[in-house]
RNA sequence: GCGGAAAUAGCUCAUCUGGUAGAGCGACAGCCUUCCAAGCUGUAGGUAGCGGGUUCGAGCCCCGUUUUCCGCUCCA
């Protein structure tokens, strides 16, 4: 099973290079890590799923409007969002077991420890003392509690001054000191602690000495936030609305794996829909319905789609979920539904010193809106639709075939005209039925090799249709229309033929 | 980042224990052909990931490096 699903993916990506899909960055430069490229093919799939998300949310819902902010920001946002605090992992390796943590969680789960001796005294002496017992004072006056708590907040003390300081020599010294081992080898052997930031950094202003480091986003969201209050203004929303954006982010990931699941350049589509305080809960399972229709309107099986509710939920977050996917390596995050709350707003508030509340002219109240985000990895659902359109199948013959089931609405190309033969003057038919398609819709015109040839060709790439030029048609003006994903074909005049595609082309249909 | 595996033509792979690289498919040009990758002819494509070392001689042995895949953490 592992080494099946190994494979597939192997071909997946072979397959996504040789149909000019995705090619790795700087190839001929032996690559970039982690860094890919969209070819001829993938860039028009990538543009019809960011499409038809930007129609879905935009375009379908009159309360939400869109925004392109720039890629850099000033660099107090990302201290007010918290990435520059949150999102500065320190990391240690334990060299016997080679397992890797984060520093800051070693250290609290050793706390933990400790608050957990401490809670055992504690219901000791409840039980001891019973309805007489009083809790505060014990904490005061227990010799081996005021010793523990004591020791807790010297560790705090220590590690956050280390960390601010960027001491990461000390705060190994503070894991040693206090005997932290390993949970896998038991031992104390450590590497040095490293940071990994999260963000890219680059300089901005061209003479170096007055350069100032200012970072490329690792969320679009930001971008968002610090606009919410021009968008609202100048489109004249109202509580709850909208903005959605799409675009690059960046992140430095320790670990890049899995072909365009974990990018370090990978682009994201974003919504943050602003809402009353106290309704956000209604509005997170309102967008959660939403989202979910979404992903089985493309047809894909709802069973390769599944919840993972947040137990631990991030800083900004008082609910969380994901739609997950089933990958060929397992289920995986596609979609993120948060709900927020007003923290991102509020940290601007409180860096910039603006006021970013939200008047509601009804009930002349001015309050800071709560938040619920709808964020999904386009490069992410980009791979679920061709990990899950990519199909070896066995045919009645014995002969298989390879094809690209894509969402036809979705697909690079719609549509293939092909002459049966190069010859008779198909060939001229040929190109005046493409002639009057191209207009409509991405359109091939193929008449090299034998037509099964082809055929194959076009179903490997996914494209839905394709539309044959035969003798009959310069008798009839009729031609044949074979479905990608049954082989089948039916006879369709030539002048019914763009009203048809766009019929079985559309995701009405 | 740590550990494991891999890297030869566009793709899939050969080259037996070191003796200056081959096949199939694909691509391109042409012929043949009335519907599902399998007819015929010809052409182009590789300083074996890259850089060192050992050797008379390295695709093969050694070291380094890059990239990819797998396990460990996080996330869209």
């Amino acid at each position: 099973m592992q080494n099946n699903s190994e494979d597939l993916l192997k071909k997946i990506i072979a397959h996504a290079k040789e149909y000019g899909y995705i090619f790795q960055s700087s190839e001929i430069y032996d690559g970039l890590s982690a860094v890919y490229d969209y070819g001829q093919n993938g860039v028009e799939l990538k543009n019809n799923i960011r499409n038809y998300w930007w129609q879905s949310m935009v375009q379908y819902h009159e309360n939400i409007v869109g925004l392109d902010a720039a890629i850099l920001m000033h660099p107090t946002v990302w201290k007010a969002s918290g990435h520059v605090d949150a999102f500065n992992d320190p990391l240690i390796d334990n060299k016997d077991s080679k397992k890797r943590y984060r520093a800051d969680v070693l250290i609290e789960d050793y706390i933990q420890k400790i608050e957990k001796k401490i809670d055992k005294e504690i219901t000791k002496a409840q039980k001891r003392f019973g309805d007489a017992f009083d809790e505060k004072q014990f904490r005061q006056t227990h010799p081996r509690v005021v010793e523990n708590l004591k020791k807790i907040s010297e560790i705090n003390k220590r590690f956050n001054q280390s960390l601010e300081s960027g001491d990461l020599a000390d705060v190994k010294k503070l894991i040693e000191t206090l005997n932290i081992v390993c949970p896998v080898s038991g031992t104390c052997n450590w590497t040095d602690v490293r940071q990994f930031n999260l963000m890219f950094s680059t300089q901005m202003g061209s003479l170096s000495s007055d350069a100032q480091t200012i970072y490329m986003r690792p969320e679009t969201a930001q971008g968002i936030f610090v606009n919410y209050l021009n968008v609202q203004k100048t489109a004249r929303m109202k509580l709850p609305f909208g903005i959605a954006q799409t675009g690059k982010a960046f992140r430095n990931e320790i670990v890049a794996r899995q072909f365009i699941f974990r990018m370090k350049e990978f682009e994201q589509m974003e919504m943050q829909f602003f809402v009353k305080p106290g309704q956000e809960m209604e509005w997170y399972d309102y967008w959660k319905n939403e989202r979910m229709r979404w992903h089985l309107s493309l047809g894909l099986p709802s069973e390769k789609y599944r919840w993972h509710n947040h137990e631990k939920l991030a800083h900004y977050a008082n609910a969380a979920t994901d739609i997950e996917f089933l990958f060929p390596f397992g289920f995986k995050e596609l979609e993120g539904i948060h709900s927020r709350t007003d923290f991102d707003l509020n940290a601007h508030i409180k860096h910039s010193g603006k006021k970013l509340h939200y008047f509601d002219p009804e009930t002349k109240e001015s309050f800071v809106p709560y938040v619920v985000e709808t964020s999904i990895g386009l490069d992410r659902m980009f791979m679920a639709i061709l990990c899950h359109a990519y199909k070896e199948e066995q045919l009645k013959d014995g002969s298989t075939r390879t094809v690209l089931s894509i969402p036809a609405p979705l697909a690079p190309y719609k549509v293939a005209v092909l002459p049966l033969l190069k010859k008779d003057g198909l060939s001229e038919k040929g190109r005046e039925v493409f002639n009057s398609l191209k207009k409509h819709f991405m359109c091939q015109y193929e008449e090299k090799d034998a037509i099964g040839r082809r055929y194959r060709r076009n179903d490997a790439v996914g494209t839905p249709y394709c539309v044959t030029i035969d003798h009959q048609t310069l008798e009839d003006e009729t031609v044949t229309l074979r479905d990608r994903d049954t082989m089948a074909q039916e006879r369709i005049s030539i002048q019914e033929l763009i009203a048809k595609l766009r019929e079985v082309l559309s995701f009405s249909s």
